[in-house]
DNA sequence: TGCTTGCTTGGAGTGCACTTCAACGTTCTA
DNA sequence: TAGAACGTTGAAGTGCACTCCAAGCAAGCA
């Protein structure tokens, strides 16, 4: 699988200034501590990297994997769009387009507008079944309020 | 698997009345016009039934099912309970407690609540990621203004 | 020097929610 | 009466997103 190159820092910020465990030039991360700041486990982020869905990841002199506050960056990124239901193909599509450049701003705009869509269309579905579950949660109530009453 | 017996009146209504494509007395539908309606497969239908998620169908002399009015109430709750996200294992459960009776209320009330809470928390996270969404999204219009002046 | 802990790999396994298959029976239309 | 269309079953297969395994290497420490 391919990797992507570390992405640059416009592509890599989110919303507001994050706090790094450790300051630019003193982060390298082993990758159990990865897995202590993510909340993922070290399966999921060496398959995250066989997917192509990661950056190159810097190596140890003895071949293990070294993370940079930049690679953080950007596992918080996906799991935000994890968070949004996106597919993981669709992740990887995306680190492609980092891959490649600043032409492609167009693309990954249309590929997260879409996404947004789909987050505010999922919104308005799980609104919906409030209105169900509401019904159904007084019914009971009121149901508990008669046999109390009887 | 055990199939639930045909749920009662107020187990099944959803919020506000629905239309049924024939009414009750010539509500003897085939797999096929199910399929028409309610937009699962047959196959998911049939498997439904076999987890128990579904209570007993009738069939035909010759061994076809034919599904009711009721069955149809209960296939567009159980479509709501999938939008929220509930594992079919938790549905199934619900199915159990309409099965046995009006003992269980308070049991699917609290079922209901907590899918409740599942509901709201996702919204939550799903308006969050909106944020970060329109942080990149504006990051990306923006530098294409910015190429257009150029 | 051995022991424990942490990391490496490719490949196989898991859980969920369907989905398809194979083989066959029934019903409808021409 | 032929043939298409629809229905039946149990079992196996699919796609997704991990998750686990076996076997082995490397570093730190009693």
């Amino acid at each position: 699988m391919e990797t992507t190159p570390a992405p640059s820092k416009a592509d890599v910020c989110a919303s507001g200034p994050t706090a790094h465990p450790r300051p630019d030039g003193q982060d390298h991360y082993t990758i159990s501590e990865v897995v202590a700041v993510t909340g993922l486990t070290a399966h999921t982020l060496r398959w995250y990297e066989r997917i192509g869905l990661m950056p190159h990841i810097d190596r140890s002199h003895t071949g293990q994997r070294r993370y940079s506050n930049r690679d953080l960056d950007w596992l918080a990124f996906v799991g935000k769009l994890r968070l949004t239901g996106m597919p993981v193909a669709h992740m990887v599509r995306y680190a492609e387009l980092v891959r490649v450049g600043e032409d492609t701003f167009e693309e990954r705009r249309e590929l997260l507008e879409s996404t947004r869509r789909d987050v505010l269309s999922r919104i308005a579905e799980l609104q919906d079944t409030l209105s169900v579950l509401d019904f159904k949660i007084d019914f009971y109530a009121g149901a508990r309020r008669a046999s109390e009453r009887a």
